[in-house]
This record gives structure tokens, sequence and C-alpha cells, in this order.
DNA sequence: AACTATTTATAAGA
DNA sequence: TTCTTATAAATAGTT
């Protein structure tokens, strides 16, 4: 636009381009904060050049995500929504489902049984009833392994007691012994610990049907149950 | 910058203003524009006006989306993170409960009851016979519901047939009827539906006690168990 | 980076 | 809003 006129086309030679883009650059900043002054309006303007650099003009009155927002707002779109959409369908998605897990769980506790039609009943009974069977098998099975491991711990104790009673008279003849009974104590060994599990399902049980209670307890595992 | 200098102050008369905004917008964008094609650079301009309108320009090689990425990129700033960590936030709590639940109800099963300890298994015994007996009582009561329904249909129907043989012997005395007997057809009135209810309790069921399957099924609405 | 001939943008008026 | 036009501003090519 001086020393003669140019088309508006590709500068092939490289230098020439990056001085021009250099100076239009800075030409359209001047423009842009002159337009933003004289007018009082707000300007974004992001440059990349073709060595991928990037330069911006941003009107002091504003700030960039406003310009952002603003421009998605005004578009009525979200530039971002298929960045969310896939997270948003699957929150959905998972949503649901735990909309349904529960109201299994509800049903499976004999509650919100009223739209259940008497097919489903029945399948649920026969389903429970069979499940019921199971847990008592291993219940028993549990039962029956802890007081097999009793035994064996009352069979050790008892051979330990034993153990200690015949050093003990060994002892009472060596006048170097004093009497020490510590046999009383062992009773401690077999003690054994059955708390809190931590498994969720019951957790969930106890005595409210339908746990909706918001914050978890002091100490307790519990899950808010969403929506 | 023609017909005399102006000083680049907020211009205080309103249409004045709105003119020069037109006109200088225009001009921002045709300075845009060439310096797009002469340097192959990549452009976005967004304004927005005193009076709340928005204009943009966009070099035809890209989008707006792609300059906005670039800008955060490059930037090193991510304006969106915020909100995609509440939403991956809530996507693992969904997650959490989700798998919780799954093994709530796998339990209810009589699966996955491997690690439970002895006082869960009886928690968990006692609260499914509860329920169970919930179920059976809803179950007869259901039953009974309809057993009675039948009855009343019955008892309805049998009222027709008799009603319907009345007037049959009626018109036998009168010559004027044919023989025409449609008393055979009531029963299709007694008829009635118990087809799928579509509960999801029981569509989880059936007979698979990790129900992992991806797809749907053919018009079943099932949900596939994510993670 | 500075210069400057020339083109381009545009303020004011219509 | 658009056109006109005198003039300010931008800038291509050069130094």
């Amino acid at each position: 636009m001086a020393r003669g006129k140019i088309q508006i086309r590709r500068i092939e030679n490289s230098t020439n381009r990056q001085v021009t883009y250099s100076k239009r650059r800075n030409g359209l900043f001047k423009k842009a904060n002159e337009l933003t002054v004289l007018c009082d309006a707000k300007v974004s303007i992001i440059m990349i050049s073709i060595t991928g650099k990037l330069h911006e003009y941003i009107s002091p009155s504003t700030t960039t995500k406003e310009i952002f927002d603003l421009y998605q707002h005004t578009m009525g779109i979200d530039l971002w929504s298929s960045h969310y959409e896939n997270m948003q369908q699957e929150l959905n998605k998972l949503k649901e489902v735990n909309r349904n897990l529960r109201r299994s769980i509800r049903q499976r506790m004999g509650d919100c049984l009223n739209d259940v039609e008497f097919d489903d009943l029945q399948g649920l009974e026969q389903e429970m009833d069979n499940a019921l069977k199971v847990i008592r098998e291993r219940k028993y099975r549990v039962l029956s392994n802890q007081i097999e491991t009793q035994k064996k711990k009352n069979r050790n104790a008892e051979q330990i007691h034993k153990k200690l009673l015949l050093e003990f008279e060994e002892r009472d003849d060596d006048p170097h012994y004093g009497l020490v009974d510590n046999g009383g104590d062992y009773h401690q060994v077999l003690g054994y610990q059955n708390g809190g599990s931590g498994i969720f399902a019951l957790r969930l049980q106890s005595n409210q049907p339908t746990p909706h209670h918001g914050g978890p307890g002091p100490d307790l595992p519990t899950y808010p149950l969403l929506e």
C-alpha cells in the first residue's frame, strides 16, 4: 500500500512474509485498540503465524475468558460440548444404572414392591430363596471353620498348659525356682476379633429401608446414594 | 484520519460512535483478512459493541474452536479445567457408588460371599429372610387380588350366560328367531395377560450372576453395568 | 529499525 | 445505511 500496490495473495518470500506479518499485526492491534477506546467496545484478537507463534490483543476492559464465554453464550452453542458430551453421557448413563441398581436392592429388601407383577414377584422370591440357601451354607461353613480353628487353638493351648504344668512340677523339685504361675494368661491368645468388615451391602441395610441419609457416619464408609 | 484528525478517546455522540464502530469494524476485518492471505496466518477477532452486539472474524483456514483450543494450549492454562474436574469427580463418585451397589446385589444373589465375615453373613441372612417374608406376603396378596378379580369375572360371565340362556329359551318359543348360539364365545372375555413387566431387578437376575454383557438385548431395557 | 512514496482507511458531510 | 472525498494513517519497498 505504499511504494507500489500489492496483490492480496500469499507472500512467497519467507522473510518478506515474516516482516509483513509483524508490521500488519502491529497495525491490526493498533486499530483494535483505537476501536476499543473510540467506541467503548471489547475486542479480542488471537493470531497464529505460519510459524505457530501466537499473538493476542485483548481490550483492557475485559478478559479473553469473558470474551470466550460471551461468544459461546451469544452463539447459543457450547464449543466444548464435544469435550464434555461424552462425559455427560457417561454420567447420565451411570446415574440411570445407579437408579436401577438401587431399585433392585430395595426390592430385594422387601421395599418398593407395589409395581411388581406376580410373575416377577415369583421370580424374585425364588431367586432370593436360592441366594438365602447359599448364604446359609456359606455362613455354616464360616462358622464351622471358626469352630475348627477354635478347637485347634484350644488343643494347642491345652498342650502348652500341660507342658507348663509338667515343667512347673519339675521345677517344684528344684529349689532354684520360685513359684511363678503364668498359666492363666494364655486365654488372651484365644480371643479373636469380629468387628466391622466394611461390606457395603450391610451398611446399606441395617434399619433404613431407603438409605437416603446425606452425610457419612463418623467412620463408616457410607456412600451417598445420588439423585 | 480524514477530513480532520481525531483524538483517540471515547466518542461521546452515540450515533457517531455507532457509525465509527461499524466503519472501523469493517476496516479491521478487512485488514485481518489481508493478513490471513498475505502471511498465511490464522486470525480470530471477536468484538462486542457497547450495545452488546457481537461480531466475529475468523480466518477461512481455521475455526474459532481451534483458535480457542490453541490459545489455551499455548497459554498453558485450561480455562475450563475447573468445570472438567468437577465432572470427573462426580463421575468417579458415581462409579464408586455403582461398584458398591453392584457388589451388594451380587451378595444378595448369593455371589461374592467369600470375603464376608460371619456377623455380616448373619445380618445378610436375617435381612433377606425378612425381605423374603415381605415378598411372599406381597405375592400372596397379588395372587389373592387376581383370584378375586377372576372370581368376579366368572360370576359376571355366569350371569351373562344365564341371561343368554334365558333369552334363548324365550326366543325358542318365538318362531321369529332362528337358532343362533353365541354363548360359547364369552370365554375370550375372561382371558388376561400377564406378560413381562420390565422390572429392572428381574432383568438383572435371571441366569447371569455377574451381568457384564455389553449390548442390550433386542427389546429388553437392560443397562450395561459399567467399569 | 527507519524512511517515504504511495496506497488505504476513514471522518465528516451529504 | 451508503456514497463521497479530503485528509490522516498504514505500509511496501528501500535503505
